[in-house]
DNA sequence: CGAGCCTTTGATTATGGTCAAGCGCTGTGG
DNA sequence: CCACAGCGCTTGACCATAATCAAAGGCTCG
């Protein structure tokens, strides 16, 4: 738990992203006030555990990480992805216990926000705190688009939505939506979509073969968006998802 | 959007479960200022549809609802089933906007509750501003959940699964956790699990045969709680998912 | 440079989907 | 009150998608 100089929200390349998103600037300093940074975590580490004791709110500041559910038979479940900008912990608040872990998937630096200013701030500032409902609001609807995904598309059409998914996230950050690297592994990416490692690594020689992607290793070229597009079959409604 | 009179929270059977759930007393009396109560809603009409602008929550009171997204290639997804004491339209926030509709499964009595009415009270009384983010943070962890369901687990185990949800949310409600009614199709249960109609059927006739169940058209007993628990495999972690 | 993991590819299988037909409630109108 | 229409449910036969099992190639990192 140690804790670095505080870096200012103001100053932030994410502020557009993060939770400062649409605060007044008087309230913004408010958030700096409570937002500590931590030290980076490895790859492969957690950043909290399934079952630890929930206090803070994390928000990504670089990196990736993803988060698990392990079934009591041991089974996992990829349940997401988090990239920078992305906030993790609104499913703790419930139980005031993780419900589960988050596992860096490259060396990853975080911001924590102790709970309990959270919903102090809340009290006091409507924005901030229309903009936490906002927040887990939008997770709910986009929970809603991935069990679309899993309960009624194909394998094919679930990697092509998954991809399209990732390369209009990294839009909404700023960067190329065309070409980035994967930071999770064809196994992770196919626990998250219910599919197999293998039915993955067939898939994407399949849309290399199509010419749709080019893909070495984890970096990923979007070669032709829009037959991507088509074999993920229906667009999605909201564009940036943190599935 | 006719308007009954206002009935009051605090005599509501629902209190221990709907959004009172917490409030001090001379809360309670806030909350009942802005709830208001609508005329029945008849089985297979809408209470809201997708697309419909968002300005109020709605808690039901009597009957039970579906919640539908429909792809733009008309396939449709039932993202969950409402029962007395459940809230809906928290995925609504967001964008503003319904992203499901909410179809009534029989004849249904909801309350409604104006959203800048909840904001508002959000923001003077801590408890209720807890509570609000509390049931959000819920739904995302049912919501993993049933990740989980749809992305590891097989026919035979989704479907143990959800009637045993159901009974933990009937228990909940204080009625029979072994003996109710399902106010959905098979069909209905089948799309929400990600199955079809004869699969659900099939799995139905084989819990028959086992003894575990006993089911006329839609009147359910479970008579071997523990099998049933056996074949869904693995315990869920919280209880009364709304799944 | 080598160990181990990640990825790819192939062969085979199984789970659940599709297509099809028939039964049985339920509710309505004669 | 009964007959019938229509929908919901069940069951069967067959099929397809993706899982499983297996093996080999290729990064990455110590």
């Amino acid at each position: 738990m140690t804790l670095r100089p505080t870096q200012a929200c103001q100053h932030c390349t994410l502020r557009q992203l993060c939770l400062p998103v649409g605060l007044p600037q008087d309230e913004l300093w408010q958030l700096d006030q409570i937002v500590q940074q931590r030290r980076p975590i490895a790859k492969g580490a957690a950043l909290f555990t399934m079952g630890a004791p929930f206090d803070s709110l994390f928000a990504v500041r670089t990196g990736a990480l993803k988060t698990v559910l392990i079934s009591d038979d041991g089974t996992e479940q990829i349940t997401g992805f988090a990239l920078a900008g992305d906030l993790l912990g609104l499913d703790a608040i419930h139980s005031s216990t993780h419900p589960v872990s988050a596992i860096a998937l490259e060396s990853t630096s975080v911001c924590a926000v102790p709970y309990s200013h959270v919903d102090d701030l809340a009290g006091r500032l409507p924005t901030f705190r229309q903009h936490m409902m906002s927040v887990m609001s939008q997770e709910l609807a986009q929970d809603e688009n991935l069990h679309v995904l899993l309960g009624q598309r194909t394998a094919e059409q679930r990697l092509a939505t998954f991809l399209i998914t990732l390369s209009e996230r990294h839009r909404a950050r700023g960067l190329a939506a065309n070409r980035f690297c994967l930071p999770m592994s064809r196994a992770d990416i196919a626990n998250h979509l219910g599919l197999t490692q293998e039915t993955i690594s067939r898939l994407f020689t399949q849309l290399r073969k199509q010419g749709v992607i080019s893909l070495h290793t984890r970096d990923l070229q979007i070669l032709a968006p829009d037959q991507l597009r088509n074999t993920a079959g229906v667009t999605i409604t909201s564009a940036a998802s943190s599935a």
